[in-house]
DNA sequence: TGCATATAAGTGTAATATGCATATAGATGC
DNA sequence: GCATCTATATGCATATTACACTTATATGCA
């Protein structure tokens, strides 16, 4: 029955920040070295070798950080062109961020046991060579 | 406005399976070991640290799976006790687990980015020890 | 002047995903 | 008989996300 159904292409996983749970700490990081705008933050996350996402749901992301309190937003009219809207970094957010940067030693020591059991050995992938 | 907007409790983030992202490759990686059905399964992942969701989700996801082409399943009632769904990973399924793991080599170098930026030095959480 | 295009920030709505509660059913214990 | 464990699944509400638009300012250029 399930006959024609291809693997449905997964859409990049990983490797493009969906899910946003990826989104939101990556652009609280951004925004702890320097305050920035949407259109620029979104063009910043391909530093990260992240396909930013649809500009909608990234600048309903940067809004709903708002609400939530990790960052505060002003008005920015002094360059030309549209006005922008400045996101800046609040106590919460690096709060966030922190607690965010210590969950992610499980997600790691998970990688890690998942490429044990995928390739017979630890990931220890970061140990090219610097 | 935002002023009694506590940040919101990020629900652990990565430290469970949640965003599914996660639950695919893993239930495909066991699968590779020994087929299985979903009650099993949803205990083992126990193994991976990963509190499981809720069994809802998870057999809802294994239907998900089989229906992608990624499994394929029998019913197995020579045991005593209800019948089990008996999972098996197909070529498509080993297909998948591979670009997935390919994909999560750039996740890991994200990763590795992020928290170079965060603490000023890169991510090597894994040489603790051994 | 008129129009395309880049920059910039959004909204509406539908499709998906997920959590939670609940249903069904065989087997076992008491 | 009835509670409980094993096993799989569905219904519904809510949460997330994609996709398609909309609104605006400014610039290039024909």
């Amino acid at each position: 029955m399930a006959e024609q159904n291809r693997v449905k292409e997964p859409r990049n996983v990983a490797t493009d920040a969906r899910s946003r749970n990826w989104l939101v700490p990556i652009v609280l990081l951004m925004l702890r070295e320097w305050s920035s705008y949407g259109y620029e933050l979104m063009e910043k996350m391909a530093t990260f070798g992240l396909a930013a996402m649809n500009p909608g749901t990234f600048y309903r992301t940067l809004r709903q950080m708002e609400k939530n309190g990790m960052v505060h937003s002003r008005w920015d009219t002094s360059e030309a062109g549209p006005a922008r809207r400045i996101y800046s970094i609040t106590e919460a957010g690096e709060a966030y961020l922190q607690f965010w940067a210590q969950s992610q030693d499980h997600y790691q020591k998970m990688m890690d046991t998942f490429f044990q059991l995928y390739t017979g050995q630890s990931s220890k992938k970061d140990n090219q060579d610097q």
